[in-house]
DNA sequence: GTAATATATTTGATATATCAATTATATTTG
DNA sequence: CAAATATAATTGATATATCAAATATATTAC
């Protein structure tokens, strides 16, 4: 059986664009904010966005499942950049807020997202993204569907 | 600062495809072989093909980072797929052998792997490809040069 | 040839990934 | 309403990710 070497592959160029990226990303981040991380940061965005999400529907979000969503809470908690409290509605589920540290975060990161978006996509067409994105989704419904 | 939330990026679409990827990979070859991780099979994969590979070479075509690769290459040994000997002619580095057992995975795997690439890219043309290709380089490049 | 430097690998510490099992609370069904 | 089922979150076990520091051996420079 002949079989392209898995670094001559697409999905090698998909790995390695993606952990550069963060790589990237993580890199600007921790320069203006100790302590957080791409994924941390993206978590609090999505709090700020909607207040009233659960751990499992912002796990969804940022791909993780869970298990690993208790844990990061946890070590985000410990940092003091958000806070469980008791949710009466429903107490299985826990509300999340952020606090005044986290809401410092949330002044700061903006515009770093910003430019890491923005300078990693310099030089790419609307157009190339959109196609970009229309093969990838192709991908993934082909994962997905079996 | 107006952002588009991460869920509406690029970004996001290039994760939720690998991931989608590897979800799918990995159950077709948990079903075939137990107790085998695509990185793993990855790292088989290239160890039969350049048998002199260090851990250190291995790990950058398998976006490791050495501690990482030193504990995989840890638990291969424990389940038995290779196994460490000395290398004389330079007493810093392991030979890296590929046991029977893992000799059999070396069977077993490629069809699989075939198929996992195959059924994942089906209805996707060259051209697509080659494009989703160039476009990533290019996000991976900007990545890069900063 | 010895000291300084470089390289390959390991180890420790902490965070995250993943699966399966558990706990606590809600909802549904008979 | 009580029993069965579903849901949100946690925990345990094991593997991996990442950084920094440590080890052991090689190479280079003086």
């Amino acid at each position: 059986m002949k079989l392209k070497l898995p670094s001559e592959t697409v999905f090698h160029t998909i790995e390695s664009t993606i952990k550069e990226y963060r790589k990237f990303a993580q890199q600007n981040i921790s320069e203006a904010i100790p302590e957080m991380t791409i994924d941390q940061g993206l978590v609090l965005l999505f709090l700020n966005k909607f207040p009233e999400m659960t751990q499992k529907e912002i796990a969804e979000l940022v791909f993780k499942d869970n298990a690993s969503m208790t844990r990061m809470i946890n070590t985000m908690v410990k940092k003091n950049f958000i806070k469980r409290s008791m949710n009466d509605s429903d107490r299985r589920r826990y509300k999340l807020e952020i606090t005044t540290k986290g809401k410092e975060v949330l002044e700061t990161l903006p515009p770093i997202i910003h430019h890491n978006r923005n300078s990693s996509l310099k030089g790419i067409s609307k157009n190339e993204l959109e196609q970009l994105q229309a093969i990838l989704n192709k991908i993934r419904l082909n994962c997905q569907n079996k």
